[in-house]
DNA sequence: AACAAAACTAAACAAGTGTTTAATTTAAAC
DNA sequence: GTTTAAATTAAACACTTGTTTAGTTTTGTT
């Protein structure tokens, strides 16, 4: 699929995506997008409509292509527990190369303010939980998985501690001694992945 | 120990904490408190000098007994296990009951601009996860839980699944059906608590 | 009752907000 | 080369922002 977005608004998206993840959506001003990517404060309208569209476009610029990924994913011939591993490793891998997006989703798409533009994420996530769904459901007919666990609740038990370990990130830093980008990087790509991993596949195997 | 907070000030904070909660920091003003909270807009300076202090105060008066909470929990006698249960209902029960300032706490103190004033939360952190520590390390001494498990990765995935959780509420509540606040928070006390307790229990004592 | 400190107020301040306007420059089409 | 449309600009618009000022009212103390 093409981009809707020619080089001009996607050089205004990409300074508004970082901006909106440092400062969020509020603390930002459009002169402050307009100093960065040096642009006149009036192209933000004249492109976009508003800031609030602004942000609309954002998310549609940022998340197309997740729902292929996955789809993908599902149609690999790999045993349910490795499909959940490479899921693991697929969602925090994405979110973690684009962590501007997520950050602001996860900012400020859930505030009252907001509630509204709700529905184009809503199903993004809706098709994203039915994919983990059918994995999980494969591996429960195989005997493999327990059945009692509530499937709902394993994406936020995933995405969760990512999340949450990345917005504590100056404390982790200091913490786990991750003096440099590189070695923070790194423990995300092994050592927090690995954690995320072993406690989905204790939690979906494990026998009382 | 007695609250520095007077009547007058205490109203403030709590209406600051249902807006801060509600619409962030940032889209908040000072107008929007005084005319909900029905006092003068100068009031605010008057008691808290900015606010950026208001904020500042606003989480001491919010963080100040969680410390006691825990460790009294540590001196209960209870097997690893029962303790970690129970740390786990204690956490997800306080901020579920302080909603408010953890959303707070959650989003304004991750974000770059308010860096400095991060001391005090880290300090609190940090002292969450010695209590963790201790008790995880009780069950290894005796052999229940295993030892490969990084421990500092185990409050982000309770505290992750929590808030993530809660954080796409009307996602939730439109997926699992919780048409009441009732049913919301009911499903939390239960399901979400029961399904966090099983992960970490999975976690700790699963064997390969 | 007289005084002083605290509490409270309306108004003003300077600065910043998102958006629109009207004019100008650039690019494309013929 | 002229015409037409798109891109870009500086300036202005009306409004909101956090904070301060200079009073006024309330409260407590002697």
């Amino acid at each position: 699929m093409k981009s809707n977005f020619n080089d001009k608004q996607i050089q205004i998206l990409e300074v508004a995506e970082t901006l909106f993840a440092e400062k969020g959506f509020d603390g930002t001003s459009i002169r402050n997008i307009a100093k960065v990517a040096k642009i006149n404060i009036a192209m933000v309208s004249y492109y976009f409509g508003s800031k609030e569209r602004l942000l609309e476009s954002l998310i549609v610029y940022r998340t197309s292509d997740l729902k292929n990924q996955l789809e993908n994913l599902l149609q690999e011939d790999l045993e349910p527990i490795d499909k959940i591993n490479k899921l693991i490793e697929l969602y925090i891998n994405r979110i973690n190369s684009n962590r501007g997006i997520y950050r602001i989703l996860h900012f400020e798409f859930t505030s009252k303010k907001r509630e509204q533009n709700l529905q184009a994420f809503s199903e993004l996530k809706k098709g994203n939980l039915k994919s983990l769904e059918t994995i999980i459901e494969e591996g429960q007919k195989k005997g493999i998985f327990r059945k009692d666990v509530i499937i709902p609740l394993i994406a936020p038990t995933i995405l969760g501690t990512f999340f949450h370990f990345h917005m504590n990130k100056p404390f982790f830093e200091n913490l786990l001694n991750l003096k440099t980008e590189d070695l923070y990087n790194n423990y995300i790509k092994t050592n927090l992945t690995k954690h995320i991993q072993q406690t989905i596949k204790a939690l979906l195997i494990y026998e009382s």
